[in-house]
RNA sequence: GCUCCUGUGGUGGAAUUGGCAGACACGCUGGAUUUAGGAUCCAGUGCGCAAGCGUGCAGGUUCGACCCCUGUCAGGAGCACCA
């Protein structure tokens, strides 16, 4: 058989589609699978080879479970609103809705080339009404639910994009849209609580099976630290300053106190601080800073002494100063610290810096040089003196707080909360009403969706006011409760909101009356496998593990975790070895690639080129190889004889089912591919296979290149699908071998091997190797001290 | 700065997790075929003329180390004054 890709690729992509194999049914009776792939954003630029890369993995193993028997879920769809096509359309003056079917159509059209085995039709979109409908409905569920509040504060601005942006889109001060540098600026921001959700989400990772590295990423995120919160006396007064430390035990070396700016104890006190003035000026001056000059001067300690203000150290009593600078943080613990200068870097800097004492309360380093923060033995430390853990030495001293009345054991966390809104227009409305009588009321459920309304001018205001706020009919509106005149909120949810419970709308995509009926979601649910990639672990994956348990704590999910199993893929890299962009132009189109090459090659070359999880670089002269085994394949069905099976062959058959079959459970796809592709070396050198031979073969590649496997199984006579046969299986006793051959070292450098039995004795493979005449040379006039038998893999014999 | 990951031929990468390093593929070399190019097929291909030497570098543990331990260098990712 010729391998005519052009001729046969339609063909099988259409009956496919025809017969619908790869709808999954809703028969609830048989065992399910759930393959979830991040869905794209559909870009203008179209999609890249790296698309297919992650989306091949789990369609081989879709595939390899549909043979298997299972009812598979393996759902597409898009998650379209955001601001790139938003600054597309400003650019081009077509409407963001066009846009957006253009280049829907654009990425179906490639997906459906490579012949994906997605179920098409579960195909959701974020920005269509019947599914942003229930984005917005479970956002008004987390409103009744307390999890929504509004506040005024400092929030990441771009000045390019117009937007407020979350921490987690402005890391390292720079947009992460634009990447352009953002700034400081003061605004009313919507909030969900997620910190509340800290440590279920923390505790959720126990039960999942996520990659190690991706747990660990979001454990960094969340940053759980257990410390303690202790009250620190004001001087003169009845009135405590409060700090949080995961450091209790070096509370005797504590020699001053550092506060936020922003802390609302300078206003308490304004009236006894001598040097208000400089504190304002300070504080003024940190405002102007953008986060990212923050983080610049981390080394370069600034701050100011409150004149007037003093607190008294609770371990000894004794008065110590307190400062105001930019390195302590309003929005961690409570805004204050104790500062320990011979144990703490910072700390440390500052003190150097402000000529404070530094108190070595630990032994083990060397203050005069650095600050200290291993282990030791307690000094100056009244009672905790000669303690030599600090698990100790802090039960301890929280034990002696908590006698005082004033201090006890605490949790914090790094996670903040999620900045919700962007004012801007390509998003879902915020259900919400801002009422002069009865303040925010939520848009009544009957009444969702809140429509988009549609406009021609939908640049962003210049106060970075949403574009919607431009519209008086959508603006003006009556309270819901109290029937009075009321605004309409006029910001956007973030493009986060949409793909935060996607994978619950494939269950039930066409549902009306709920956004997924009870009764699929316990038949689905939880997604058995998730792949995507790593630059999504902290934000959508963290984001949306949220949405899930909200859901599950007010009954709308059955179960608390949405993924069992989440993995990821690495990057392609150009040709030239750099991260693919259109701005580089080392893009590959996977058009491109199935014109000149085919889908199944494609599809090969993307599982074959290297780790899976790793990045490497696409290399044009590789995929040729891949089009050389395919078409080494179609050469097997000219192959087939009657002669009858080979034992060899046939060994060999059962081996290579058994590692492609383990190997897809692993992701090792390259060798799998590359055992498959030795399978075929072997049987071009033998000669012939059997037609059952054949047949084995081809169902083992159909996950992987179905196009050409399709064209095989039906020349084999089969008038059923590739697709839908059954799994091969493999025989365990074939994939034994009688004789192996083992290598035989001499003072453990490898000499020569020798073929013996598989379950040879040790006796009789040290027979076998004193009969090989290399070896026996080598022990001519030395005796043996040692010999180690490993059956199967080697043989030591240690001589002297 | 902190945390984590990765260093294997000319290249992408294998190695049953302590047991024959370099599977599979690319590239390259020679040959066959071809008017020529391309394609295909055959042979070879870690380094070294050799004995030997080889998994970033230096040590260690072990009968035996790409794998474990200590130190060190290089690259990448994440976090970034988190008290």
């Amino acid at each position: 058989m010729k391998y005519d890709f052009k001729a046969i690729e339609q063909k099988w992509q259409d009956r496919w589609e025809n017969e619908g194999v790869f709808h999954a049914s809703e028969d609830h009776s048989k065992p399910k699978f759930y393959g979830l792939v991040e869905f794209p954003y559909p870009s203008g630029s179209g999609m890249h080879v790296g698309h297919i890369k992650a989306y091949s993995g789990l369609e081989v193993v879709s595939r390899k479970r549909r043979m298997q028997g299972y009812n598979v879920l393996f759902p597409i769809g898009f998650d379209a609103y955001g601001l790139p096509t938003e600054n597309s359309a400003i650019k081009t003056g077509i409407h963001p809705r066009e846009l957006t079917d253009r280049n829907i159509e654009k990425f179906t059209g490639q997906l459906k080339r490579v012949g994906f085995s997605f179920d098409w039709d579960r195909v959701v979109d974020t920005t269509e009404e019947s599914y942003y409908k229930w984005t917005q409905w479970i956002f008004r569920r987390m409103f009744d639910e307390g999890l929504v509040f509004r506040a005024k504060t400092l929030v990441n601005y771009c000045p390019h994009c117009k937007v407020v942006l979350s921490n987690e889109d402005s890391q390292g001060g720079k947009c992460d849209i634009c990447h352009n540098d953002i700034v400081q600026k003061s605004k009313d921001v919507w909030y969900l609580r997620i910190t509340e959700y800290a440590d279920k989400l923390l505790g959720g990772l126990d039960k999942v099976d996520y990659l190690p590295n991706i747990k660990l990423q979001q454990e960094n995120w969340i940053g759980k630290s257990e410390g303690a919160f202790a009250n620190f006396r004001i001087s003169g007064t009845d009135d405590f300053l409060r700090i949080y430390t995961t450091r209790p035990d070096t509370m005797f070396g504590v020699t001053f106190m550092v506060i936020a700016p922003e802390h609302p104890v300078i206003e308490k006190y304004r009236s006894q601080i001598a040097n208000i003035a400089d504190l304002d000026a300070y504080k003024d001056e940190c405002a102007k800073k953008t986060e990212f000059e923050r983080t610049q001067l981390v080394k370069d300690k600034t701050g100011v002494r409150i004149e007037g203000l003093t607190v008294i150290n609770p371990a000894n009593g004794k008065e110590i100063p307190v400062y105001i600078s930019d390195y302590v943080m309003m929005g961690y613990g409570t805004g204050a610290i104790m500062a320990v200068p011979a144990h703490d870097e910072r700390d440390y800097d500052f003190a150097k810096k402000f000529g404070i004492d530094i108190i070595e309360v630990i032994r083990g380093g060397n203050i005069e040089e650095a600050a200290y923060t291993g282990d030791g033995e307690m000094v100056n430390s009244g009672f905790l003196n000669g303690i030599a853990t600090k698990a100790e030495a802090i039960t301890k001293m929280i034990g002696y707080l908590s006698e005082q009345g004033i201090g006890e054991r605490g949790i914090q966390f790094k996670m903040k909360d999620w900045a919700f809104n962007r004012q801007r227009y390509w998003g879902e409305p915020i259900p919400i009403v801002h009422c002069p009588a009865c303040g925010m009321v939520g848009v009544p459920y009957e009444e969702l969706p809140l429509r988009l309304p549609n406009m021609e001018n939908f640049a962003p205001g210049e106060g970075g006011e949403s574009p919607l706020a431009k519209i008086e009919s959508f603006v003006n509106c009556t309270c819901p409760k109290c029937g009075g005149p009321a605004k309409r909120e006029t910001d956007t949810m973030p493009q986060w909101a949409g793909s935060s419970w996607y994978f619950l709308r494939y269950t039930d995509p066409k549902n009306d009356k709920e956004f997924a009926s009870q009764e699929n979601l316990k038949y689905w649910l939880p997604v058995d496998w998730y792949n995507g990639g790593m630059e999504h672990v902290t934000r959508h994956l963290i984001y949306s593990r949220f949405w899930h348990r909200f859901l599950f704590d007010i009954g709308e999910v059955p179960v608390d975790e949405p993924y069992a199993k989440r993995t990821a893929q690495g990057l392609i890299l150009g040709p030239d070895g750099e991260k693919m962009s259109k701005s580089r132009g080392n893009t590959v189109d996977p058009n491109d690639v199935v014109d000149e090459f085919g889908a199944d090659v494609l599809r090969v070359y993307t599982l074959f080129m290297g780790d899976y999880a790793s990045a490497a670089p696409w290399s044009e002269s590789s995929v040729k190889g891949c089009k050389r085994f395919l078409e080494r394949v179609a050469g097997l069905a000219d192959m087939v004889s009657g002669k009858g099976e080979t034992e060899a062959i046939t060994s060999l058959i059962h081996k290579t089912v058994k590692k492609v079959s383990q190997d897809i459970e692993d992701m090792k796809f390259n060798t799998a591919i590359a055992a498959m592709m030795s399978l075929i070396n072997n049987i071009y050198e033998h000669g012939s296979l059997t037609a059952d031979e054949l047949g084995v073969f081809v169902r083992l590649l159909c996950p992987f290149a179905p196009h050409i496997c399709e064209e095989m199984w039906e020349a084999l006579g089969h008038k059923e699908l590739c697709a839908t046969a059954d799994w091969p299986e493999y025989d365990e006793a074939k994939t034994q071998d009688a004789t192996v051959e083992i290598a035989v070292q001499i003072c453990g450098k490898v000499k020569s091997t020798i073929r013996i039995a598989a379950d040879a004795k040790q006796d009789d493979a040290i027979a076998a190797a004193k009969a090989d005449e290399k070896i026996a040379a080598l022990l001519d006039g030395k005796t043996i001290v040692k010999e180690i038998y490993v059956p199967g893999k080697i043989l030591n014999i240690v001589a002297k």
